[in-house]
This record gives C-alpha cells, sequence and structure tokens, in this order.
DNA sequence: ACAACAATTGAACATTTATTAAAATGTTGT
DNA sequence: ACAACATTTTAATAAATGTTCAATTGTTGT
C-alpha cells in the first residue's frame, strides 16, 4: 500500500523548523520533559533538577525564550515564578524522539 | 491512569538537540519531505522543487550537512549526485510534526 | 583539448545564539 | 526601612549559522 503524502506547505515548514529551533538545546528538552504535562516547577527547582553546570541566570534565559515562544507560562506565588507547559502537543516532539528510537 | 514517564538521559537529550538544530531549517525539513523514504533526487531537481529563492550553492551546502551528520546519503551518477534519505527513522520527525497537529 | 554542465568548496559577511557576570527588580519577614 | 532571597534584565563576549559570490572540481560530448 503505497501513502501518497501531501506536502507540507512553505509556511507551515517555517513555523515548524522556528519551533525546532527553539526546543534544540538539551536544557531546553530537559525543561519540557521534567515540567511533562501538567507539572509547575519554579527556577531554582528546575535549576537544581536540571543538573550541577546550570546557572540561575541561564536557566532564567532558557525560560523566558520558550515562555515567549508560547513553549511555556508561568506564574508567580511570592518570591518564585513557577513555570508550566502551555501547549502540551510540543511534548508530542519528545514523544516522537523517543518513539522513533532517534534517541 | 498515570503514565509516569521514564526520563530521558541528558546524553540522548544532547544527541536530540543536536539532530534538531540540523534540521531546524526550512529548507532541510523540505528536503527531507521531498525526498521521503525512498525518493533520490540530484541536487539541481531538489532546487527547483524547493522554488524560486533557492541558490544551487546554498542547497548543496544543506545537503552536505545533512550528509555530514548521517541524515542523508548521496550517490553520484554521471554529472549527477542523488540524494536520499539515509535512516528512514528521522521522518518520523515530520511525521510527528503532522500528527500532533504542531503545525 | 575544449566547451558546457553539475556540483562542491572556500571565503566573506551579517545574523543569530549561548554563556557568563553584574546590576536591577520585586517579594518576604524582621 | 532593611536584609535575604528569587528571579529577571542588561551587557559583553564568544561561537555557530545562513547566505552569497567566486573559484574549483569533475563529468560528458564534440
Amino acid at each position: 500500500m503505497v501513502e501518497e503524502q501531501q506536502l507540507i506547505s512553505r509556511d507551515k515548514l517555517v513555523i515548524a523548523a522556528r519551533l525546532m529551533k527553539i526546543l534544540a538545546h538539551p536544557v531546553k528538552l530537559d525543561i519540557l520533559q521534567l515540567l511533562g504535562a501538567d507539572k509547575s516547577m519554579d527556577v531554582s527547582s528546575l535549576c537544581t533538577a536540571i543538573g550541577a553546570e546550570c546557572e540561575i541566570s541561564m536557566m532564567s534565559h532558557h525560560l523566558a525564550k520558550m515562555k515567549d515562544n508560547g513553549v511555556l507560562q508561568s506564574e508567580k506565588n511570592g518570591k518564585q515564578v513557577f513555570y508550566s507547559v502551555k501547549d502540551p502537543s510540543v511534548l508530542g516532539l519528545l514523544d516522537c524522539l523517543k518513539k522513533c528510537s532517534l534517541i
């Protein structure tokens, strides 16, 4: 059975490439999988979870970029800022990487 | 039913990020979908298929990078060089982008 | 050997990205 | 008001990326 695939339009490829570019960083992917679909974590906790090489300032930069691009959302609670995944569909990318045994 | 997900290791995240970074470009994604799992096209044809804004030199650079990183393979036939997808599992990324309605 | 063609290579350049440090902002408890 | 803390912001810098052009390589047919 030959499935004739519908080609993705240039516009959509541009959008996809932009999203991939934003997420194409080990720390950002790790943030995504740590948060998952429904968790919420503050910046320091994320930094700790990511591991030793994490500077709080760097983490903040990553989070800001992901938020600016609609991947994450944040909510302030006292001194802390809690981040969570805004649109869970982006998690499909991670799943895909796993399922396709690309990683 | 709560599925507790196994976290992807740092090493694998680095690999995944590298692959995503390589492919995070509209032209590269377009090359991937044009070639699909089993097609083989020469550089000029790819350039024509991509559209008007395509410089042959730019196409060659893109193809070389994708080949260097194990995404594509090439075969010379006369004056032309034919490119094809080396490991079809990378196409899963494209499928995923479609299926997850990310694009 | 030469011309025509296909593709690659290398250099130059502008743009973007990642990292780090220091300063600034905002919040809480005293 | 002040100190302690959490986070953001800004700036400086280094590194990677994308694009274009010109020069080069390799192939085919005459």
